[in-house]
DNA sequence: TGCTCTTCAGTGACAATGTCACCCAACGCA
DNA sequence: TGCGTTGGGTGACATTGTCACTGAAGAGCA
């Protein structure tokens, strides 16, 4: 099922308050490409040459070590831009950031002499592309003080809560955790155990349910 | 000693590859600021609603954990922007990121309004802008990559090459150096002291002497 | 010279986290 | 039912962080 650039001019960036002469300049110049859930959108042998504006779905950007080691950066949602691969397309620095399609992935392309007419032409675009920077700049703090600071047990309550939240079954093994806060799966399963010991979980083969989210909370607030 | 604006069209930005236009129209909106060695230049409780350009100086810009840990993200040099405090301004979050002035510094600030009609006017002012924030991007990366997978050893003997380049003595307390890194007094003391006893470096108070820069290089380099 | 105060560094014990080398259990599938 | 794959458990050890001290080095001053 193909979907063509026309179709999205009515949901795309509807919640950015992008003007609509601006939405339609940006989606005239505009390519279409989508991913599957699983696939790279961008990596260290895969830098792209546009920006890209995602329409649906979520993109997933970790940071992985020479060890196989592997922490999440940040998520892109539907509505937001990637900035890290233009980023990567100014600077020639080496990098070992990637983004995989956590969801199917739709998104648009902007080849970058129409980024930078864009740019030029149009404040609210700009803003938008600072702005979107900004954010990203500010996720970094946040990842830097978790991981230089805090303690893991916290953080990993923390992601406990944020996947739980609404329900609270979790499907995710161990080493996913692990991959999220950038630790080894033994300190995951050790910090579960005692958790479970706890009451504060229940775990399963693939599975946690959270059996009592309050002292979850103060467990994470106690950062 | 006050310096004007004027002064400095033929030294700021030189190096950027800014039209002499463009410098000139940035000149003539913008006011001089300058800080003494050690003043905050920006901070929580300090957040500049102004564009900064570094014209002298350097700026060291770090976070700091309620523990009262430290770590530096990134530095300033002279000809470059300072984003950090412009993302800041855009999004409203909270973050606890400071800059302090390493050396005596003087910087221009441009209004919001001002770096609004430069972005839109000036391609290569936009250029520089971008490019300011994908460097701030990378470092902070590297960051990420250093604190969550590198080895203590190894980064201190990254700091202790690149602080004594060119020379061999280094003016620093183990506390400073724990700051830099993130980490604490006592195992800054403890890898130096292994570093001794390898004949690595000479410690006095407050002075390091590196011994031995090839085999502290091969160690730096084994990350 | 000696005294005092402040800053800097050293130490040992312990806790938290990372690493390694395993083992075992659960599940999917033929 | 057997088998291979994946997820998880465990103990030993290394590294790093924390705490509560101690002592040493320098600055300033009588």
């Amino acid at each position: 099922m193909k979907t063509t650039v026309g179709d999205w001019t009515e949901s795309f960036l509807g919640t950015r308050n992008l003007p609509r002469r601006v939405r339609d300049k940006l989606l005239h110049e505009a390519r279409v490409v989508s991913y599957k859930q699983g696939q790279q959108v961008f990596g260290p042998d895969n830098i792209p040459d546009s920006l890209m504006f995602l329409h649906a779905g979520r993109i997933r950007v970790s940071q992985s070590s020479d060890a196989g080691r592997e922490i999440v950066l940040y998520r892109v949602e539907a509505g937001e831009s990637c900035v890290l691969t233009t980023a990567c397309m100014l600077s020639e620095e080496a990098y070992n950031a990637e983004g995989i399609a956590e969801t199917d992935v739709t998104a648009i392309t902007l080849p970058k002499t129409s980024f930078d007419r864009l740019a030029a032409e149009e404040d609210s675009f700009r803003g938008f592309v600072f702005s979107a920077y900004s954010r990203r700049l500010i996720d970094l703090l946040r990842v830097v003080d978790d991981v230089a600071f805090g303690r893991m047990d916290v953080r990993l309550a923390e992601r406990l809560l944020a996947l739980g939240e609404g329900h609270s079954e979790i499907q995710a093994t161990h080493q996913a955790l692990a991959n999220e806060l950038g630790t080894a799966r033994e300190v995951v399963s050790r910090i579960l155990n005692d958790f479970q010991k706890r009451g504060l979980i229940l775990q399963t083969r693939g599975r946690i349910t959270l059996q009592n989210k309050p002292q979850l909370e103060r467990l994470a607030d106690s950062a």
